[in-house]
DNA sequence: ATTGCACGGATTGTTGACAATATGCAGTGT
DNA sequence: ACACTGCATATTGTCAACAATCCGTGCAAT
């Protein structure tokens, strides 16, 4: 039946983990009216955790509820979807730069490693664009966490990241040009490597502009349905 | 027919107000552990509303809750107080930047006349700290809204000032120079009216880095207690 | 004396039932 | 035919009881 070992902490955490990821993955689509039963349901809950699952999906702006009318996942059109990206510019920059003064020589040895590895797939496995983005969610992801910054992290890692991928999954191509994205990525941790904060902050701040740019690129070709 | 007043939209939100203010004031002193029961009766609520609260404080990083231990008032170190500037610098520099795109002429003029009736405060009740730390934040308030970036003003309004304001509660003076920081202020709004946005970010970041290395040399000087 | 362990009490997590409110439909009037 | 009103239903918000888990205390053993 079900898993022997139930990993999760909780009820709601299994609730809030559960919903976090159908929403993400497009299972929920944005602006449907989702029941809370039928939630229930669904992932085998009672209405207690789901609701405070629903509560802090909320909080973290993934859905929008209204008192007694229900709740929806959230529309985010392409100019937020754009803004997003330019918080991502100025917030990333600063986590490049402080992973510089404070990543430790070990975690800048294994992210070079990553990206070899994601070179190797993109390379064996061209146009299968899933690994790609897997492999640019993790990068930014280590730049985050050896930022040393708590409350910096939990931002990008807990509520920026999750709206991104939402809309990367309905992109389906992850931004398209895997190859210049990693070279981007590699000037980057040569840097950090070089522990150069000022080039690291200048040279993610590019990176993200350059990918805002290509999105808004496609999205004027209409490539793009919102 | 006018609605009359909406008390509370519900119990809930109402339960979130309350442990909101309650955290920014002080009057639940951060590490210490705080009992549902407790707050159900502080609060004439029931368990249900409040634990949906709580909840929702988690996820927005005032409160840390431990599975089955119970839950307590985040504490924030010197060095991530420091942090949390370190990421205002970035982020209200980029709603400056937007804010001198998009606000309107009149959200301008307005910026204005709230600074002239701040320096009236300041001028007529010098020492009274409180009010120059509600302007400054009036002022931040509205350079965030005005950016017309909705996700950018959430983050700042909705995560990074609630926890800033409660330690200004506990440092009780605002930042301690408020002709210098009205004069900052000043010269972002001037910035602003002229669109020049460039200007605006590169302004809001030094008034942010001041402030920082402010609240720095009050540490150094063991002026603030942790 | 200190460490380990077990047990009781208290607190949290969860559940199901109850109350309040919005949505949809039917009916009526213009 | 259209708009408005009133009611019925379904869904949400709230509540109080039940079950599971942790913390502190006391005792025993080394």
């Amino acid at each position: 039946m079900n898993a022997p070992i139930t990993l999760t902490q909780t009820r709601a955490d299994e609730a809030f983990d559960c919903l976090q990821t159908a929403i993400v993955k497009g299972e929920l689509a944005p602006g449907e009216k989702i029941g809370e039963l039928d939630l229930c349901e669904r992932f085998n809950l009672t209405r207690g955790p789901v609701r405070e699952a629903l509560g802090r999906l909320e909080s973290r702006g993934l859905l929008v509820r209204r008192p007694h009318a229900g709740v929806r996942v959230v529309s985010v059109s392409a100019a937020e979807l754009l803004e997003l990206y330019r918080i991502r510019e100025v917030m990333e920059g600063l986590a490049a730069r402080q992973a510089a003064e404070r990543m430790t020589d070990d975690e800048i040895a294994d992210l070079q490693a990553t990206l070899d590895s994601h070179e190797a797939m993109i390379e064996e496995a061209r146009g299968q664009a899933y690994y790609q983005a897997e492999g640019d969610y993790d990068f930014h992801h280590r730049i985050a966490t050896g930022s040393r910054n708590t409350k910096l992290a939990q931002m990008l890692l807990g509520d920026l990241y999750y709206m991104v991928r939402m809309y990367r999954y309905r992109l389906s191509t992850s931004s398209g040009r895997p190859h210049r994205a990693l070279g981007e990525h590699r000037r980057i941790v040569e840097a950090i490597a070089q522990r150069d904060g000022e080039l690291a902050e200048f040279l993610m701040k590019r990176h993200i502009n350059a990918a805002r740019q290509n999105i808004e690129r496609k999205i004027e070709q209409g490539e793009i349905s919102f």
